[in-house]
RNA sequence: UAAGUAGAAUAAAUGAUCGCGGCUGCACAGACGAAAGGGUGCAGGUGAGGAAAGUCCGGGCUUCACAGGGCAGGAUGCCGGAUAACGUCCGGUGGAGGCGACUCCAAGGCCAGUGCAACAGAAAAGAAACCGCAGAACUGCCGCAGGCAGUACUGUAAGGGUGGAAUGGCAGUGUAAGAGACUACCGCUGGGCUGGUAACAGAACAGGCUGUGUAAACCCCAUCCGAAGCAAGACCAAGUAGAAAGCAAUAGAUUUGCCCGAUCUGCUUUCAGGUAGGUCGCUUGAAAUUGCCGGUAACGGUAAUUCUAGAUAGAUGAUCAUUCACGACAUAACCCGGCUUAUCGUUCUGCUUAGUUU
């Protein structure tokens, strides 16, 4: 990914959780906390309440594909984490693609004319 | 053809575009970092499973411990073989089930000791009489002989009933009634014989033979087992903190260059240590494929060929098109050998039983 990198350090998520604001819908959560850089952070956690190891693997690479390819409407400067609730386990692509566009704009950090223009 | 039984293979396919982790080659930068190490782009090639799962056994590997022996604790438990090893596998023996192919079995020892056996039943262990059967005695009634009823006593394990289990089974002889008391057959026990490496099997002989079950009850016997795990462990190594030597003591460092003032006790080198970070361990191995040889088989030997993920918050996804049976379970994390459990389906092979046709 071009603007981004992913976050890693268990320090860093607890960060975010705390400090940083969330908005929630049907399939995921998003916390969204500003980092002072010029890139963004993506974290992405599914517990072991949505599935074995396959679901939450697949969960993990639909976020992931979703955001690469929006990649260029996000704001920067961003730590986000993305949490799967218990639903998402059984959903394909297109569900969690709208699901991370809709918090995105909640959370008023992608470019608003890409968003409408893809509505 | 149907039903069954044993085993094996496979685990949607093809193409296009975008994207990800190793590897190899080339190019670029040498702008990141104290160092160790790393970055960017392009091309090529490569990238999860039959169970990768559960983490239930066994082994390699690593570190620690260890003269030798014993106790405790755990595991295994018919016999022989295979193996690095096993609780696994193969071949047998015995038992159970099935018409059969075949399947299943924690299958050592209650003549070392201790314990338990609820309910029912007379009785479930140092020892048995509830009913029944039989005997002689006494009492009563009827009476020619004798019979019937009751009472306590004695004998009796055939029969009834209880139970998961009741003192070998069944038939006969025998007897007052009975009883391995005696007899035949079966079973059991014993020491030999024959066959087999053995478990065990077989035929005969001898003994009238013994009141049971339970060891997934304690236990006994035999065999095996040191502990922890790749977050093991090895190496490099900021910072912090430690030691030694040297320099400085009207000194040095910081405070923008100088002065004053203020604050602090330092600076350099070496050694030890090993946190953050990095590298290795990390995939060439009890390896895979094919052929041949040995073995009933598990498996072993041998020759040729091949190299087949190695991430470190953790790489396989998305979109489009076509086809079909419309896609189950489930994602490597040091590596092997097993076991167990989950699973949409498809295909193939051997065998069995029943039916039909020739």
């Amino acid at each position: 990914m071009v603007f981004s990198e992913s976050l890693k350090k268990n320090s860093d998520f607890q960060n975010v959780y705390r400090k940083g604001k969330s908005y929630a819908n049907k399939y995921l959560v998003m916390y969204v906390l500003e980092n002072n850089t010029n890139r963004n952070r993506l974290g992405i956690s599914a517990s072991k309440k949505v599935g074995n190891s396959v679901v939450r693997h697949r969960f993990a690479r639909l976020v992931r594909e979703s955001y690469r390819l929006h990649e260029n409407i996000f704001n920067s400067g961003l730590d986000i984490v993305v949490v799967a609730r218990k639903s998402a386990a059984f959903v394909g692509y297109a569900e969690i693609e709208s699901a991370l566009l809709h918090l995105s704009k909640l959370h008023h950090i992608i470019k608003i004319y890409f968003y409408d223009e893809e509505n």
